[in-house]
DNA sequence: CGGATGTCAGAGAGACTGATATTC
DNA sequence: CGAATATCAGTCGCTCTGACATCC
């Protein structure tokens, strides 16, 4: 997932075309247009976070693991937890957590009492390496432009309610 | 991609935690919390999307170009077409239509005068497979809750700005 | 010739399922 | 014992890059 689009603008809004066309043919349909809508923005915003990560060598996924354990209180956190927090399989997890293990920015470690659990903590190069990504993500601001803040609240607050009623919080 | 979540909820909302605990280390960003609840929500509506199409043996990224052919005046689109509304690498659409094709749901033809070019149309099967899909992701509301009729609407106009600002469209 | 169109080969990151070992 | 934690092996759908043949 990097670039994705042939490069080419249209000169007209492809989903408010789709969107005009499914309410003639099929109905009135607003779920329609905003999901087409979130997938589009994701790919576009997941293409420029990992194009401003690419020179850090991280991915969005794993810049998002590191940040997570730089939050932590005690400095690490047990692979559930990530799993939780991060909203990914237990199996990603252990991938994600090799990869950064690999490349010798995180670390794992044996939980001191319950021993099938496995804690995760940065290595100090994990920490300089998630200093210069965010500098990077920041400055793109992370491939979000064209809103103002009160609007990029807004939008936060109605993608809060959906994730809400989703069941990924209580 | 099909769930995703180790099926827990959190009483709290991670994103929103994250969020504040960035803005107490970095620094407030708005847009920090917008895009990791655009991706998190991406990841549930993918979810919700792809599980209504499954008993159909379609994915979203197919659903999208049968409904897209389905859509087109002729009855046919040029590939090239295809991949600038969709958004799809040429590469990608290759491999779309393939799979399409493989199905029986849709099929190439050559074009009429530009021997470049490559038409794709729907089949009947093709068409009756999207009649089925179609119904069963309208049921699931593609798997989108939570918002009012006029939220679903400030959600697309909030996401089509960020689209114009990327250089989507003119 | 240069540009456009589509395909192929190869690779990659991420996600899933199913099975398994270990520990509570 | 059943439940929880993490891993491993294998698979899958999607996307990308680079090279290529064909045609305008």
């Amino acid at each position: 997932m990097t670039s994705n689009a042939p490069s080419r603008a249209l000169p007209f809004d492809p989903i408010a075309k789709a969107a005009q066309t499914w309410a003639e043919r099929i109905g009135p349909n607003g779920a329609m247009a905003a999901v087409t809508n979130i997938m589009r923005v994701q790919q576009i915003l997941q293409a420029s976070v990992d194009e401003a990560l690419k020179p850090h060598g991280l991915t969005f996924a794993r810049y998002e693991a590191l940040v997570l354990l730089s939050f932590s209180r005690r400095g690490s956190l047990p692979m559930r937890m990530m799993g939780e927090r991060l909203q990914l399989h237990p199996t990603s997890i252990t991938n994600i957590v090799d990869r950064l293990e690999a490349d010798g920015l995180a670390r794992r470690l044996p939980h001191p009492s319950d021993r099938r659990t496995t804690l995760v903590e940065l290595t100090d190069a994990g920490r300089e390496r998630l200093g210069g990504a965010t500098t990077a993500v920041t400055s793109a601001n992370f491939g979000l432009f064209g809103l103002e803040p009160e609007e990029s609240a807004a939008l936060s607050e109605l993608l809060t309610k959906v994730r809400r009623s989703a069941g990924d919080f209580a």
